[in-house]
DNA sequence: CGTTCATGGATTAACGTTAACACAACATTT
DNA sequence: AAATGTTGTGTTAACGTTAATCCATGAACG
């Protein structure tokens, strides 16, 4: 059997309560005592059972991640920042994986409610009613990471979906384009919202209609980017240039354009949204949008800690500024070119 | 506060304990009472607290996942198998990332099992002393998944690292190469040593001697295959074909050859490792060996789940086969072409 | 018609920890 | 010197569940 904190009080002659207290740096024991318990703790091996812990103390020190799918390349990297920042906040993370469906993402809240979690990180579902219902039930705290829902965007850790795609467009018109292919994300995730707002809003800021035709949606994926531009080519349109919901997306565009004989960036522009780190060993390099993956896990979960921590720490959103990485998939003979790989 | 057990109990009038045995379709329960019961918990929204049943039954159904790097792709599609896997199996996943480093595996090792779980599954370093004699200790079953550790190789799911460098650098020598650059892996991984013995292998098959001269060490990402090819050329040594440990050092590779104006694969020959979903995207195509990463994960968690419900079935290697894809970044005239993307 | 057995359920005691409270010993204040 | 802290520790009671027992009822049996 394992060690437990009887086993180290009958050994020091301390109460377990003491030995507990004495582990937990508790400013109530000598440092003597303190001393001489965890010595004897270590010897034996001890190891605490956090399980025991938590129930007693109403604090599991474990945080619920529900991700769409973190073998995506984007979770794969905001995950990462969430597992080191919660690691080094000493918490332990239970991943789950929605596949963007909301029954799951319900299914995945109260799994983990049920697991005691302290917080949880999400990257919601849009505006599904039930899960509205459920996030405004929850009695702890929650961060949507990358994404928001309506009327709880103060939840949200953000990137500025609208600006960023905005300027990529905005880009492009300034420098002529106006046959642009736009490739959209998923349905029912805000990122795909918000950026078909910052496609429109550049063109507006331009003076120009948008032909719906030039939009095409997709789920998001290398595969669909090569295949709706394959489509786009075999029906004939004509564009100058391609502006791809993410950087998978664009991935695949230039896979098709390639196949297609298109040489990118001369015949046709290519954009992406993400800044994948693959994105710049490409062929050509691709030009895309900042997005700091990394740092958004990270801000979520310092964010939801410092909730848990304090309950009345006050829910704002948080808004991180985007940034054109221009590269080889566009023109670059132009001065605000700030980026090099 | 939350719905419990106790509640229940005095709603529907049974003792706390046949309400629990009832939702837990308990046999000693009759069909009336249990009926009777899960609709009086579903009304109250009782989710069961899985801390204070897994304290007791001493039994918490989660899973430790040990990763190097949980944003890797290769270990991002491992992952999102034993997520899948776990979660069908009613299993929870509490992710740690170690970056490699020996200590880090400590550190997870004993924090998982101060947190109670069933089985862990772990990306191992090689053979490291202190985490040999923990591995030993241990008391809950244990998968390593895609590597092994010198005498536990029965605790692990392989992929067939030896045959499967052996069968790509073979094909380079039987289409008469005879300066192939090899980018190994990290150093402390058992993939590492098996995919350069699969190297030495095919050499030997071919009676030839290895110049170790080109072999370079890398720590297997992009920007460790685009250098080390870079410094290649820089020194001036020629080769008609570049081998890489992975996937995303090929990928680093195929960048460098091309900024150097190298015709791949007309003048440079280049094989990865591992088939990431990006690789088919790459310009051109890149040929590799198949690993199957969701399977590995899957299996791992398959075979963790029966020892943890068996303690009797015994560990068994278990080994998956590996298989070329011959893409574009290889010459592809000849018979066993049998892949496209 | 008493005995045995199956069925359905209640009662009690854990699981290992932490919180709440109590309290002794000693120091400090007034 | 009594009153009031302060420090360090012990005692007791939870946390919500499940395991281990135990018990009542009625059916089946010879």
């Amino acid at each position: 059997m394992n060690v437990k904190l009887k086993d180290i009080a009958d050994r020091t002659g301390f109460s377990i309560n003491t030995v507990s207290r004495a582990l937990r740096e508790d400013s109530r024991i000598s440092e003597a005592t303190r001393v001489t318990i965890r010595r004897i703790a270590n010897e034996m091996g001890y190891i605490p059972n956090v399980v025991a812990g938590s129930m007693r103390s109403n604090r599991s020190r474990t945080i619920g991640i529900i991700s769409a799918d973190s073998a995506n390349p984007f979770f794969a990297e905001v995950i990462q920042g969430i597992e080191e920042k919660a690691r080094k906040a000493n918490y332990s993370i239970l991943l789950i994986n929605t596949e963007e469906q909301a029954a799951n993402e319900r299914d995945a809240i109260r799994l983990l409610l049920g697991r005691q979690v302290d917080g949880l990180v999400i990257a919601p579902v849009y505006n599904d009613e039930e899960n509205l219902a459920l996030y405004r039930e929850l009695t702890i705290p929650y961060i949507f990471v990358g994404r928001y829902v309506d009327g709880m965007q103060d939840h949200s850790i953000l990137h500025g979906d609208v600006e960023g795609q905005a300027l990529a467009v905005d880009h492009l018109l300034r420098h002529g384009h106006r046959k642009i292919l736009y490739i959209a994300g998923p349905k029912n995730i805000s990122n795909t919202i918000d950026r078909l707002q910052g496609l429109t809003q550049a063109y507006h800021a331009h003076n120009l209609e948008i032909d719906e035709s030039y939009i095409l949606s997709s789920s998001g994926h290398m595969e669909d980017g090569y295949a709706r531009v394959n489509q786009a080519l075999n029906r004939g349109l004509s564009f100058t240039a391609v502006v791809c919901f993410n950087d998978l997306l664009a991935i695949g565009a230039l896979k098709s354009l390639h196949e297609n004989s298109l040489s990118v960036p001369d015949d046709v522009e290519v954009f992406g949204f993400d800044n994948l780190a693959m994105s710049q060993f490409m062929q050509p390099r691709l030009t895309t949008v900042e997005v700091p993956k990394n740092r958004l896990g990270q801000k979520a979960v310092e964010e939801l800690v410092r909730h848990i921590e304090d309950p009345a720490y006050p829910y704002t959103t948080v808004n991180m500024k985007p940034r054109l990485i221009l590269r080889e998939s566009t023109l670059a003979n132009h001065m605000d070119n700030n980026a090099t790989h």
